[in-house]
DNA sequence: AACCGCCCTGACAACGTTGTCTGAATTTCT
DNA sequence: AGAAATTCAGACAACGTTGTCAGGGCGGTT
């Protein structure tokens, strides 16, 4: 800017108030600046702007997911930059993996980086380590999982109703003999989606067989081999409720192993890509991941306006959509 | 850090040698002033840190892909952030969507963040513009396209090999009306794919034929229309090759749509959830999307430290996983 | 002709931090 | 015991930019 100034011959303040539009430099002189601004290839610097800048703001957000890479919660990335982008908001993302140390590293980490506002995925059992930052004043949204400890907006899905809708599906077509396949079980909504599920078997009448749980499934792979174990049994379920994506992935693959494609019944939670294109076409209960972010990026954007607003949660619909395996009747 | 510094009783300096660990603060003072940035959840201003510090450095390196919600970005974001993290090192990552107009007002919303570097996918039609700022020495690495009019770094696929592997390996089981299906004719990738099928074509004698050529699908959707279009000819190939993940899977939903998928050959390009699971399995020449990112994070870490390697090409490999698909013979 | 006000422009301090240098206290050496 | 070396702490300027305020020129009004 230095250089710009000199060149131009004129004072840094005015090379600034070029560089913002600010009012208030004659046609000629902003002609003149601008040019020689374009000769030296003159970036601003964002960083020593945000520095001295009344607002303080330094037009990024934070995003923090499980996974980048999985399809949800890249749809949810997108959702957000959608939004970010008309304001000229850059989005910082990272991901979680489950390891609730990562989780306050990386949140110490964007508070480091003056990030403007914070969207997260809660991953650690509770929240309360945000307290002080909350106080400060520091714009957060929480998506997919209902922060504990802590008063922040969230966005979520009724995972106890929805997951009940999909066994409910199940149990209209005459199954009672239903397994519950869970992810890891200190996230809230494994929790719910499992309350969902004993919700629907209890309205049914039908019995909850521990032999036909099981909670903490970490990936696709580990959940075919739980699913290959429970259909092993003597008594086996006749049909499956998967709580997550990738676990809906495993079973597949675990019915497929077995044979048992079109004779096993299966609803997964959460919608993935080419799911109506296998045979069976997969029935699911799907969240709209990218409406997800959209809202998040939203409700931040409103409280970095106004702080004052009272944190609220926000449930996101859930659909069913039927596709076929989960149509699949009881021998 | 004022008010840390007034709590400790010490000076700024002091306790911004705690707060960086250098050396030469007596424990029992560090213990001290720890004690105070704990009593105020002090946290370090990363922004004013990097104004004033030697190198420059901000820790944070922009990731430009051309949809943070494409699979296969998705995967290349996850090793980038891999890599990254093991450096404490933030990625900030935001999607072209083809638009290259886009590519150079976000490059240089990157610059003015003076990010540390860039790994940008190339989507103008050239990127002169970046002669500048490469230049005043600005670490950048180009993956999946070939960057024109530059030389930068680049991690790329030997497109057109892989390409016409692909091709040969249906040539292999019989077929010689091929068609071809490609994305955005203007990226170089597409354009290798194609020329990798026209060169296995023209090894084998067999003709190009224009009407079984399609160039520009914009997604799947469009695919899917293209495809039955070109199926719905008097005389339609025997087999498709199809240039992207999202081209496969709309040319997988219109052979299901005509009831052809296990009539039609299929081989795509770019490896996709699930493609083992569908009947028939997909057939498709692979990209290892997060050896990409692990790779082009590291080339842009290495040339960080050292500005003066000259730039270079590195060809990853690309592996033909045969699945079902690309194996049906001609009629 | 003197005054007022407006329009431009620039000087200066400040944002939160770190690099450099100086100095005081303590230890080690002769 | 005195000199030299070492350790620890602080004062100050600087990073690149913007907010504040003061001032110079110019046109219009009385």
């Amino acid at each position: 800017m230095k250089d710009v100034a000199a060149l131009a011959g004129v004072s840094l303040k005015t090379v600034s108030r070029v560089v913002n539009r600010e009012a208030g430099v004659s046609e000629e002189l902003a002609a003149r600046v601008a040019r020689a601004a374009e000769q030296l290839d003159y970036r601003p610097n964002l960083t020593a702007s945000n520095l001295r800048r009344a607002d303080q703001r330094t037009g990024t957000i934070g995003l923090l997911v499980e996974d980048v890479a999985n399809e949800f919660f890249a749809s949810i990335h997108r959702g957000v930059e959608e939004v970010a982008r008309e304001r000229g908001v850059a989005v910082i993302a990272a991901s979680l993996d489950r390891d609730p140390a990562l989780e306050r590293d990386l949140v110490a980490a964007f508070a480091s980086r003056r990030v403007d506002g914070l969207i997260l995925t809660p991953t650690a059992s509770e929240q309360g380590y945000l307290t002080n930052e909350l106080r400060s004043g520091w714009p957060m949204v929480c998506i997919d999982r209902q922060p504990r400890g802590v008063d922040i907006d969230a966005v979520v899905t009724d995972n106890r109703e929805a997951s009940a809708a999909g066994v409910a599906h199940l149990i209209a077509h005459g199954h009672t003999r239903i397994g519950f396949i869970g992810g890891q079980s200190t996230l809230s909504t494994e929790q719910a989606r499992f309350s969902g599920y004993v919700d629907a078997m209890a309205k049914a009448g039908a019995a909850v067989r521990p032999e036909w749980v099981h909670h903490g499934a970490q990936d696709s792979d580990q959940a075919r081999e739980v699913v290959l174990g429970i259909l092993g049994q003597a008594e086996p379920p006749s049909a499956i409720f998967s709580g997550q994506n990738l676990i809906t992935m495993g079973t597949v693959r675990a019915l497929r192993d077995l044979g048992l494609e079109h004779r096993v019944a299966l609803v997964g939670f959460d919608d993935f890509q080419l799911a109506d294109l296998l045979d069976p076409a997969i029935t699911v209960v799907a969240q709209d991941a990218r409406a997800i972010g959209h809202l998040a990026a939203e409700l931040l954007f409103r409280r970095m306006e106004d702080s004052d607003l009272l944190a609220t949660t926000h449930v996101m619909p859930c659909t069913l959509i039927i596709r076929g395996s989960g149509e699949i009747l009881p021998a």
